[in-house]
DNA sequence: GCTATTCATGTAATCGATTACATATATATT
DNA sequence: AATATATATGTAATCGATTACATGAATAGC
């Protein structure tokens, strides 16, 4: 493999020469540059990012931790974090840790050797812990899941105001029975998310009935035909699901079809983060839109200043209800 | 930050003792290997990965090319990919290209500039000159998309014969009007798919109808829609129709509902992915299943042999027709 | 007890770049 | 013309590891 001394030996001039050209760093008289610039060509030289990360003590390279790829949410807020690190000549390194603690000690060595220069966490099943060890010691910020208490920069929507918009609007067009489907409340979204829930009930004098709560098992389909099987059974039946993610509020959608009912006119069913399969159920799906892309875009430009010691602050963005047909 | 030279003054070794220590390559006393283990605890030491890397001239990274996760085919494939890497210590680099010439050069460059050790493309937009170029020089992989002429690796099923398969299949069940939703037929997959629907049709003695086929404009619902709504006003309207991507079948059929017709009375309907969402939709969908799973493990294993030397054979794999209730 | 072999460890080169510092030449200033 | 400054380039240290080779000590074989 050609390395920087080939060129150098090619062009009768020093590394230092050739490196200078190459990164426009001091003057470099027009005829050497020509003569550095066609020796690279001739050799067909491409140089060692290796070599210059280890000298300059950096990768740029940023580490992205999902759960998931396959839930589209996820989908947009990458693309965002891509478009911006891709803008800044970082690149992204996508890792899934499928809520596995081994995937995820793989992915914080990664950073603690020094093959990444900073990490966009956007995993809620990570271990609070470890991340907030690490953070002392390397950039890191959170996307979309967060810690309250936590000292790690986030950006983020609002999710108790979004529900508590979700659930005022369905009261307001006459729904009095309202069920929330939930995920896992060890995840801070869902704690919020229904404390907006319990909020706009309250405020609207509709007492909280407990057993129009569930929590899904899993976060895909079968977890929100699961909930809603077992809503459809309730002896008193509400009449508007809220369900906590779209892909909950499409398996709740698909299993009040397969018994027959209507909606919206039996039960109204908002979802929760306007994916783009929520234009494409029959009803369309009302819903809460997040900026994912935004989001992302964000995200990006934090942990970039973050990495260049720059201060942060955590930013919460904003969201809107997307009213369609299931309402 | 500590490095090994500090380990080394720590526990009164030189830093060859340390390495031996860490990578296990050759005996170390025990009293010493204690005492070298104790320094690298007490010193927090974690050896710095960009070193190792330019000592040993690899990274350890494989790219993966996608024109964009936003199609849930892609999804269990990089599980499989990412699992197996894994395995075998290797990371993943997920390279989204949007079907953009620019994106894809940066990521050509990673791999130039050694960032990267190996490619895994599953973008059917790459460039092919560039691929194969590439391919000279560097340990390059087709997966799911790839170059019949090309000297390049890859593993795939047979799409020729699934999309027979389908068509078969729905002559069997009675259809004689079948239409086919392709994509651009600039995609390899697209030109067999094709191929597999017109030796179907030859086969029953059916007679040829361009104008039941139409391509898609676009990969996403809307071009599923788009072709759909045209194959809905054309004055001999076809009894059946297969789509060569979930996605756009799924589009197909939000279209047929729309215009108040009966899946499958009026039209039947067949996908190919097999995707998660496919079980969605009302009804579900008929579709071709492909073990992406397992393609992306294979797909790993083999740009993994490439990088280590190994010769690489191509390998074909088998496909299902999954029935449901959309034929 | 002497030589041959094995084992444990150290020294220094190496991977491929960047860059502080040194130096030589050309140009500007007086 | 003498000095000051700017410009162009080279030398060598450096980033943090690995490893070929050298060396000294311990053990085995006779």
């Amino acid at each position: 493999m050609v390395n920087i001394h080939d060129v150098a030996r090619k062009a009768q001039v020093s590394v230092a020469t050739v490196s200078r050209v190459l990164n426009k760093s001091s003057a470099v008289s027009f005829s050497t540059k020509i003569r550095v610039e066609q020796a690279i060509t001739e050799l067909n030289y491409e140089p060692s990012t290796l070599g210059r990360n280890l000298r300059k003590l950096e990768s740029r390279l940023l580490l992205v931790l999902i759960p998931s790829i396959s839930n589209p949410f996820y989908t947009d807020v990458i693309k965002g974090i891509e478009d911006t690190a891709i803008n800044l000549d970082y690149n992204i390194l996508l890792c899934q840790t499928n809520s596995n603690p081994k995937r995820e000690s793989i992915y914080f060595n990664l950073i603690k050797n020094h093959l990444a220069d900073g990490i966009i966490s956007m995993d809620p099943t990570v271990n609070k812990r470890n991340l907030m060890d690490l953070a002392e010691k390397h950039p890191i910020i959170q996307c979309s899941e967060y810690d309250i208490d936590g000292s790690i920069a986030y950006t983020t929507i609002n999710n108790e105001l979004a529900a508590y918009h979700a659930i005022r609007y369905l009261i307001k067009i006459g729904h009095k029975k309202i069920a929330l489907i939930n995920s896992d409340e060890k995840f801070l979204y869902a704690r919020e998310r229904r404390q907006g829930y319990e909020r706009a009930l309250k405020e609207f004098g509709i007492e909280l009935n407990l057993s129009w709560v569930y929590h899904a098992e899993s976060l895909g389909f079968e977890g929100g035909q699961q909930a809603m099987r077992q809503l459809l059974n309730h002896p008193n039946r509400p009449t508007a699901v809220f369900a906590v993610s779209d892909i909950l509020a499409i398996g709740a959608l698909n299993e009040i079809h397969t018994n027959g009912l209507h909606i919206p006119n039996d039960i109204a069913l908002v979802g929760f983060d306007n994916i783009s399969f929520s234009t494409m159920t029959h009803p369309t799906l009302t819903t809460i839109s997040q900026p994912m892309f935004k989001m992302g875009c964000i995200a990006a430009k934090m942990i970039i200043n973050k990495i260049q010691g720059k201060k942060v602050e955590s930013i919460i963005l904003d969201h809107d209800l997307v009213i369609r047909e299931s309402t």
